[in-house]
DNA sequence: CGGAGTGAAGTT
DNA sequence: AACTTCACTCCG
């Protein structure tokens, strides 16, 4: 079947069929198939085919890599373009489809709420968006938003220290040099803090992201957070 | 609309998520998530991801669509064993089975390092695994249950209870309400802590998982933990 | 030949 | 029934 041209009885009579082996790359092995009409023109898809034939030929059926029709094929409808579709929220927000920034402000309207503070961030602003929570609004504004966060920023990692201090996990140490060569490293408990450890409130720069989940039933606490060291 | 990337604070840094609704056809209006590595290469799926990263990321709890690291979803990936057993605790599952991920809740005791190679090629990490298996099997033998890890728990729940008492940040302990109603809650830093004030040591019930990620400059520690209250 | 966009089988 | 995953189409 490779570059040769064949008739096509499911066309017009002169319609001819090409299957074209594609010989290198991702999509070595694939073919693309190819129609030439009876004055030679060249068509490379389904749709291009069936606009130049117009209704003159229904190619509903027609299975354009096999040049067969094909009964079960039924003809479906393709172009449903949708404008109106708002069900964005029905019931639901959209969790999914927002984006950081956004999902603070759904999360407010929701009793869902994730903060997301950085100075050097784009973040900020977007808490005072939502409306439906004052309360939580008014905690965010940014005065004590920077202050009060990296406040808890410091004394939080200080804390993680001294936990880990009391930690009766073994401290091996040898998590730098590994950090050195390796692109990303995922520490044990006992050896992430040996990083901790060395961390003192002059290192911090900020917390970037600190999330808090509480599970449904209230007996899981999942902290989730990030720290950016100077 | 979503036309734009934006940062995957779930993956390691320079992961990028984007979110691209389908404009025409039978699924108009649906959306598909990508993913982008830093190096700029595209993840259509979650399997494609998880093959990607390898041991590196454990995608167990990771949620595609939403790009975020759910606890809730934690039962996904591995055939359940029995489904209930000699559970310590009434009404809540095993955690070493229901979540099968973190079984190697060697997290705790033992200096585990997981060096993992940043993907910048198609190179799969069993080796990874073939390797540091061992060790956190050995790990799973004690029970863990409440001794050292406890500890720790205990001393950074109180912690963070105390960083937040020095917050500045107004407490308006509305979260319980919500909490109760809803599936899941994500809780600004000022305001989940509500809920960590009210922890004491003999609400711990144990800690899950512990992740510490330092990023290769050093410069971002990750940390993400579970804990379970009784 | 690549790859974004879509279809549709497979999965839950 | 809805979502996920991946194969395929179509056009550059």
């Amino acid at each position: 079947m490779e570059r040769k041209k064949t008739d096509c009885p499911a066309l017009p009579p002169g319609w001819k069929k090409e299957e074209v082996i594609r010989k290198s790359g991702l999509s070595a092995g694939k073919s693309d198939v190819y129609y030439y009409s009876p004055t030679g023109k060249k068509f490379r898809s389904k749709p291009q085919l069936s606009r130049y034939l117009g209704n003159s030929v229904d190619l509903g059926c027609f299975d354009f890599r096999t040049g067969k029709m094909m009964p079960s094929k039924m003809q479906k409808n393709k172009q449903r373009l949708r404008s109106d579709n708002l069900s964005l929220s029905k019931g639901k927000p959209d969790l999914n489809t927002a984006l950081p920034i956004r999902q603070t402000a759904s999360i407010f309207k929701q009793p869902v709420t994730k903060v997301v503070n950085h100075p050097n961030n784009k973040v900020k602003t977007d808490l005072q968006r939502a409306t439906e929570q004052p309360r939580q609004v008014h905690t965010h504004t940014q005065s004590h938003t920077h202050s009060g966060l990296n406040a808890f920023a410091i004394t939080l990692l200080s804390a993680i220290a001294s936990a880990l201090h009391m930690s009766s996990a073994p401290i091996t140490g040898q998590t730098s040099s590994a950090a050195d060569k390796n692109p990303s490293i995922w520490l044990n408990t006992s050896q992430p803090l040996c990083k901790a450890f060395t961390v003192t409130d002059d290192d911090i720069r900020d917390i970037y992201t600190v999330y808090i989940y509480i599970s449904p039933g209230e007996n899981l606490i999942f902290i989730w957070l990030f720290i950016y060291l100077k």
